[in-house]
RNA sequence: GCCCCCGUAGCUCAGUUGGAUAGAGCAACGGUUUCCUAAACCGUGUGCCGCAGGUUCAAUUCCUGCCGGGGGUACCA
């Protein structure tokens, strides 16, 4: 049992045996102040009106009541206004470095999730370009989400809904048969080269087949836009495919949009008019969103028979809810948050329980090069792609600069920093504090100082920078909880960078390799627990933790 | 008009389901290396937490209004 679990019951079973435990939640929090102990509880504040008694004297009511165990807490203390204080004993901390050592890879998993299945479905970028930064973001969070999901428990699995029907699929086409005619030298006098101006298109219509590409910019043939809207698609697919392993994202499954038309969608239709929130209006079909909370009613069949991307998705969620996941994510760009309630709607008429469907939005990414920021409109046709971020600066500060922010926010991506090799570059920060160690553990191997292994001497780590080590230690499996909860990836981040600081710290204050073979032995293993910790922590955002740099 | 997000130190941002003296990085200035990686460490300071009300024992946190910034509001995807 963890020890915030240990306390939580020892004071719960306090709580009833002062007639005060109905309805009071035991909050546990971790002070600001060292001299307010490890762990802290306001509990006694908020039943002081309850109580009719001022707090101080329910605190040490409770604390009298409480039966401590002092092998896990070393003291209690109530303080000022009302506040329960809680010191661990050090043989908590102490122990909880072999449990690191020992669970390794696995240390600050739980299983919170209770193993239910749970999706993520992030990026689902149109495959009518290359991957651009916003994606690269969705991308760096929504895998560290199904991380972090799957390390607190869940089944988590990542998926990319590939949008490759409809409007903007046959404007693809379009703009590749321009590209395919300006190949052959057949374009007519003044003619537009429609949606999709990026040159990208011509490297593509250079790959046709040229017996095929003639065929397909020939005005003639009727289904020449289709041909090139799906050979565009499915190259510029591989190249975000490619571009993701590279990023190193990888996705559990690609869904297309294309295998749900038009059977699913007709099925998912068919759900919303059984529940009668559907009704013709003008020669098209509407979902009557608005009496779920939508600002109005919106379109699922344009009055020339065609489905909309709205109905496409619907059934997509229907696909969703009939392959039994507990829950689902949905990441969007910034771009989509006018359709969160809409899509709610439709999943609540599809039968999802209340809260199965959340949808994250993703703040827009602005790239600033000094004061220069950097158009990244797919239409204009010219934008920074996401391989370009990649190739410029690198998949793990790339992928760290993304996660040191709350996911909604909108960020100024500033690439001189992130070009930077040196100390202001905050991802080499905690990079480097892992490197150190790997560098102190070989350098202890080559003075034959083995680390110890069962604990015996861990009482030597005494040191105040020793003790604020252990204890953040101790916090990880909390903070990777609270990420996964939240569905919060920056905590990670802060996480990190706070444990690099204090094992920074902790070397300059103390030698970890000495003379002294047992204090040696004991502050190797506190070194490679730091290790494991750091190297978790960057596991789970996906960034490389190098043994040298 | 309506809806969503944001407003915290010079800059970029944290701030733990409302808690005790609001923090970190960067930038600035000064210091630390015969010693396991100086991509490090130590020191120096700045905040009407956008404004005004409300709820509460307690508000940066919750509610309302206003101001300022961004976005959304297609029979496009």
């Amino acid at each position: 049992m963890r020890i915030q679990d240990e306390i939580r019951n020892v004071f719960m079973d306090a709580l009833r045996a002062i007639g005060a435990a109905e309805d009071t939640a035991l909050v546990l929090e971790q002070p600001k102040l060292k001299a307010h102990g490890d762990l802290a509880t306001p509990v006694a504040l908020g039943l002081a009106k309850r109580l009719g008694k001022n707090p101080m004297a329910i605190a040490e009511a409770i604390v009298k009541a409480a039966h401590v165990p002092h092998d896990v807490i070393a003291s209690v203390d109530v303080a000022k206004p009302g506040f329960i204080n809680f010191t661990f004993a050090p043989p908590v901390l102490r122990k909880n470095l072999l449990e690191i050592v020992s669970l390794a890879d696995r240390y600050g998993s739980s299983d919170m999730g209770g193993g239910r299945k749970w999706q993520v479905e992030y990026i689902s970028a149109n495959p009518t370009g290359p991957l651009v930064i916003v994606s690269a973001r969705a991308a760096a969070i929504g895998s560290v989400l199904v991380n972090l999901l799957s390390f607190t428990g869940h089944d988590a699995e990542g998926e990319y809904y590939v949008n490759d029907h409809g409007n903007q699929v046959d404007a693809l086409g379009r703009s590749l048969q321009y590209r395919l005619r300006e190949r052959f030298g057949t374009l007519s006098v003044g003619e537009e080269i429609g949606a999709y101006p990026g040159a990208y298109l011509r490297d593509i219509a250079g790959r046709v087949p040229e017996a095929d590409g003639r065929r397909w910019a020939d005005p003639s043939f009727d289904s020449g836009a289709a041909r090139c809207g799906a050979f565009a698609t499915e190259h510029l697919l591989a190249g975000i495919r490619g571009d993701l392993e590279r990023f190193g994202v990888r996705f559990d499954n690609f869904f297309f949009e294309s295998s749900l038309h038009p059977g699913p969608v007709e099925q998912a239709l068919e759900i919303l008019k059984r529940e009668e929130y559907v009704y013709e209006s003008e020669g098209a079909l509407f979902f009557a969103s608005s009496r779920l909370g939508d600002e109005k009613d919106r379109v699922l069949r344009k009055s020339g028979g065609e489905a909309t991307y709205f109905a496409g998705d619907i059934a997509y969620h229907l696909s969703k809810l009939g392959r039994g996941f507990g829950g689902v994510i949905d990441i969007w760009g910034p771009d989509h948050h006018g359709h969160i309630t809409r899509m709610k709607a439709a999943a609540q008429v599809l039968g999802a329980p209340p809260g199965w469907l959340e949808v994250m939005i993703v703040g827009w990414v602005r790239l600033v090069e000094g004061d220069k920021p950097v158009s990244m409109s797919k239409r204009a046709g010219e934008f920074v792609t996401m391989r370009s971020l990649i190739e410029d600066v690198g998949s793990d500060v790339a992928k760290y600069f993304f996660l040191m922010r709350r996911p909604n926010t909108p960020l100024d991506f500033d690439l001189e920093l992130a070009r930077k090799q040196s100390e202001e570059n905050p991802v080499f920060y905690v990079q480097y504090a892992h490197a150190r160690i790997s560098s102190v553990i070989k350098y202890a191997e080559s003075k034959g100082v083995r680390r110890e292994r069962g604990g015996e001497h861990l009482d030597l780590l005494a040191a105040g920078e020793e003790r604020s080590l252990m204890l953040h230690l101790m916090f990880f499996p909390y903070v990777v909880e609270a990420a996964a909860r939240s569905r919060e990836p920056h905590r990670l981040a802060a996480y990190a960078q706070e444990l690099a600081t204090l094992f920074h710290q902790f070397y300059h204050a103390c030698r970890i390799v000495s003379e002294d073979e047992r204090l040696s032995g004991a502050r190797l293993l506190m070194a490679e627990a730091t290790m494991q910790v750091l190297r978790n922590t960057l596991s789970l955002m996906g960034v490389a933790a190098p043994s040298s740099m």
